[in-house]
DNA sequence: AAATATAATGAAAGCGCTTTCACAAGTCAA
DNA sequence: TTGACTTGTGAAAGCGCTTTCATTATATTT
């Protein structure tokens, strides 16, 4: 008979560290082999032993030791997230969705911030396979695709924003081009033709798909696409200001904005703000990624809605399916059109 | 001599796992008590032997297991980090704090929603415990002290949002009456007198001590508090909303609106705005937190800033101060005003 | 020169589990 | 009743480190 410290508060067990299985196998009488066996259930206990095993691990409140059976089986259930800036609204959504899926399937989550950078992305990395994380999931980092199928040779990897094919690697990719041209297609059905498009960094696969996305739309309507119109921002509030800043002063025509995420709509309302520019009167404007907060803008903004909550969830099953070794078939939700006050009908 | 199968990226040793402390000691000619040795640095080694150590480490691009480590030493370089809602950006900034403080000194965070809830709170507290990790940081979550104290038995814990004391409890707090008073006394100053108070939840900490300084604020301007002014919304930009409708609803007379936290003052100028009233023309508003798109709403927000990137790093400093046996000293950063665009001088 | 203290190092045990291996006991076919 | 299989179980080894302990080699003291 062995005597716990455990602890209980409003009815709940409070874990003892010091309750080892070699403890609960004591209690019960049996071998640590057979705690363990019943613990994995996988090996026939005899059911005497089986519920003596049973009744000591719920009466000394035992839990194993992730550490141990880490060591033990090589296995941490631990999966790294990558991401490029954890207080971004929209890695926070992409975060909620992964800490969701991944915690009702037994795994927990290790982040590190990439902070856009290949250097940074490769520390990351390096210190969470380290760390003997199971999987990693890289949400939309500056990394090439060699870089990433060389890593995913010491863990499965499963990443956004990237095409990258192998064995131990999943690409899971945003509905970009679509999305973009919904946007752009709502706009013209207003009646607008010159529509500037504030796209994203140059280098970055999901900007780049969202302008062509634009330029499809574009094209279907048999609009012209002029080159001035499309200037390039960082995603980021500040580079929308400035970007629109830089048309304004352009002193060019147009009527309506299709900004390639939220906040850089952000920005440019604002830019608009400040030149005395009325949105929607004198220019609509829609976004791409339906931020929360996008319901509280003045006006509230029309925008491209890919559940960023859904598309953490996908990576978080598809890195989960790799690890356990079925391939996985996660696909991101499809985007959809929010219409809100930001846009209307072209008055010119 | 030892062949690794190790490989580099653009000049990175890309680690390798079969590389372990034995294959080490083979390689540099030594036991693995040795290397061990050289590891942790706490016990004499020849320079020779240190030397042929450090090569072989070098040579193999070896790293230890913090998996074996933790088990051998009893501790994980992880430090359990409890948010409410990681999606939100003031968490997100919180958070951002917190991961880089803790990987300049060698932790790295593991994360677990409390979702408000005292039962999530708790079940998060388990969770990371049982993983071992060496402490736990609480952001203002729905917990009793008692609760608290009692877990703090099995790590140290690190919480903000609530008093607690106790030999491993360290708990850090916003200087939010400081601020509420800043932030109603610009708006007095500008001759406001009928101002509403949009608090948070009733029983929240933190929304507790800023309408305390709005109310100090008032008494030191000898101005009469209103009841009727004061009403409580729930920190998110819908409750804002809602509450704002609230007050018009009743017709109350007021000037300005000092909002307990800028999601909320979202909220808030969403209802004015369709309401037909202009912000700052009509009525002035200042919130809490100085979220970072605070700068881009229409108009820019005035709000109080405290650092919430500073307030993460204080609680990881306090946690791993704890962890390592030295007392805390961490204290959170000053509240400051930061005066934009949406207040404006009572003009009735 | 003998006795004693000191420094460097390897062997071995241990951290808390899992898993292989071997063995005793029970089951079945011939 | 014997040989051939199953089953359930404990002993023991192992996961990759750290740390204690004992051992040797070297330095210091008398």
């Amino acid at each position: 008979m062995v005597k716990s410290i455990a602890n209980t508060i409003k009815g709940m067990a409070m874990h003892d560290p010091s309750i080892t299985a070699n403890v609960v196998a004591l209690e019960a009488g049996v071998s640590p082999s057979t705690v363990s066996r019943v613990l994995s259930g996988n090996a026939k206990v005899s059911d005497a032993k089986r519920r003596a095993v049973e009744a000591a691990i719920a009466k000394l409140a035992f839990e194993p030791s992730p550490i141990a059976q880490g060591l033990a089986k090589g296995k941490t259930h631990t999966i790294g997230v990558i991401t490029q800036a954890i207080s971004s609204p929209f890695y926070g959504e992409a975060l909620r969705g992964i800490e969701d899926r991944l915690g009702g399937r037994g795994y927990m989550p290790l982040f590190a911030s990439g902070h856009w950078t290949a250097g940074d992305n490769i520390k990351c990395i390096q210190l969470l396979q380290k760390r003997r994380v199971d999987g990693v999931i890289i949400l939309t980092g500056d990394l090439s695709e060699e870089t990433v199928t060389k890593f995913s040779r010491n863990s499965p990897i499963v990443i956004t924003g990237h095409e990258v094919q192998g064995e131990r690697v999943y690409s899971l990719n945003l509905d970009n081009v679509e999305g973009a041209r919904l946007a752009t297609r709502h706009l013209i059905s207003l009646g607008h033709a010159r529509i500037v498009c504030l796209a994203g960094p140059v280098g970055h696969f999901d900007a780049r798909a969202r302008v062509s996305g634009y330029k499809l739309a574009l094209a279907e309507a048999e609009l012209p696409e002029d080159p001035q119109l499309i200037v390039h921002g960082d995603f980021s509030a500040v580079g929308g200001m400035l970007a629109m800043k830089q048309i304004l002063d352009a002193r060019l025509d147009f009527t309506a904005l299709f900004a390639c995420n939220d906040q850089s709509a952000y920005g440019a309302a604002l830019a608009l703000y400040r030149q005395g520019m009325r949105v929607p009167d004198d220019v609509s404007v829609v976004g791409f990624d339906d931020l929360y907060d996008s319901r509280f803008t003045l006006p509230p903004l029309t925008s491209v809605n890919i559940s960023i909550f859904e598309v953490g969830r996908a990576v978080a099953t598809a890195i989960v399916d790799l690890v356990e070794g079925r391939p996985p078939t996660a696909k991101a939700p499809t985007a959809e059109l929010v219409v809100r006050e930001s846009t209307t009908r072209n008055r010119r």
